[in-house]
DNA sequence: AAGATTGTTGCTTA
DNA sequence: TTAAGCAACAATCT
């Protein structure tokens, strides 16, 4: 389940390996994965080079070269939603843009070798490379867009980044302030704050002492200081860690995160609290499984 | 064999 | 108009 860290960690991998790179050729395996009309899709890729690697939220963002006669900027989406993959395999060996892939546990695309049954696009790529785009349950998505229609989409869906200086107390204390909601479920809401996900909400709020079941309006305004700090902090801690390796997530080289072993609560129902001891407890808060502890957490 | 898993959209209801 | 809650999506695992 790719939150903003794993998203990030395969940004910064496929910005080293895919800028400049030309689209040779690509294959849309599932239909339904493009959001634009499949034989569209396919044919205005063609050709076009890579320019840049953006992410905003869980989303990435690949501004590819114009075309003669174009006058907005053009980007290819991709939203791994919970099992999307990106694997970028060169030639047969595991060298990818410079960096050996031998060391650390080494995770394959879930289905084996590539392409396999869960492959949903591929993209040829100049240089012998093939960026190859995997799904197991089809929720991930790839779109063309135009400028316009992109900046828009940001506009409407996203609110500020974890680390950014528009994620400040008093944004938060004015989003919590009305709020019956769970601080979870206010903190799952990608229009709200981008990029956490189940796993981050529950490390974030563990760290900052407040249980997710508690009602968004009746945190303190030294809790939202102190949530702001602790959100910043899991986020940069797991980046820096490349992400978390849950169940299949793994990075465009199909390494698998090393952030796991440092979860605090998230998937330890039942294990002890590092800090005190006292049983980990799960419950359903927003329709998701949580996870906290009942003796650190008020 | 039913239920859990989860990111996001879209519907319904208040 | 906005917020809250929930089904739906898809596939697999337990």
């Amino acid at each position: 389940m790719p939150e903003l860290p794993e998203v990030e960690t395969i940004r910064q991998d496929l910005e080293t390996d895919l800028v400049n790179r030309k689209i040779l050729a690509v294959n849309l395996y599932n239909h339904k994965t493009a959001k634009n009309d499949a034989a569209f899709f396919v044919s205005d890729l063609e050709n076009r080079k890579i320019l840049s690697i953006n992410r905003r939220g869980k989303l990435l963002m690949l501004r590819v070269s114009k075309r003669q006669g174009e006058s907005e900027n053009k980007y290819l989406l991709i939203h791994l939603k919970m099992t999307g993959q990106l694997i970028l395999q060169v030639n047969a060996n595991n060298i990818v843009g410079g960096h050996s892939l031998s060391s650390g546990d080494f995770h394959q695309a879930v289905g084996g070798e590539l392409p396999n049954k869960y492959t949903r696009c591929s993209f040829k790529l100049s240089n012998k490379a093939t960026l190859y785009f995997n799904d197991l349950r089809k929720f991930g998505y790839l779109k063309i867009v135009e400028e316009s229609e992109l900046k828009k989409l940001l506009e409407n869906n996203y609110g500020p980044e974890p680390g950014s200086k528009d994620l400040n107390v008093k944004y938060l204390s004015n989003v919590l302030k009305n709020r019956q909601a769970s601080i979870k479920s206010v903190l799952l809401n990608q229009k709200l704050i981008a990029g956490l996900g189940n796993i981050y909400v529950d490390e974030a709020l563990f760290f900052s002492g407040i249980r997710p079941d508690r009602i968004a309006k009746k945190i303190s305004k030294e809790e939202v200081a102190k949530l702001i700090k602790e959100i910043n902090k899991v986020i940069a801690q797991s980046i820096k860690n490349r992400g978390t390796t849950f169940s299949n997530y793994v990075d465009s080289s199909g390494r698998s995160g090393n952030f796991s072993q440092k979860l605090k609560v998230y998937g330890r129902a039942g294990e002890t609290c590092y800090g005190c001891g006292v049983k980990i407890v799960k419950i359903k808060t927003a329709q998701r499984g949580t996870h906290y502890c009942p003796n650190c957490q008020k």
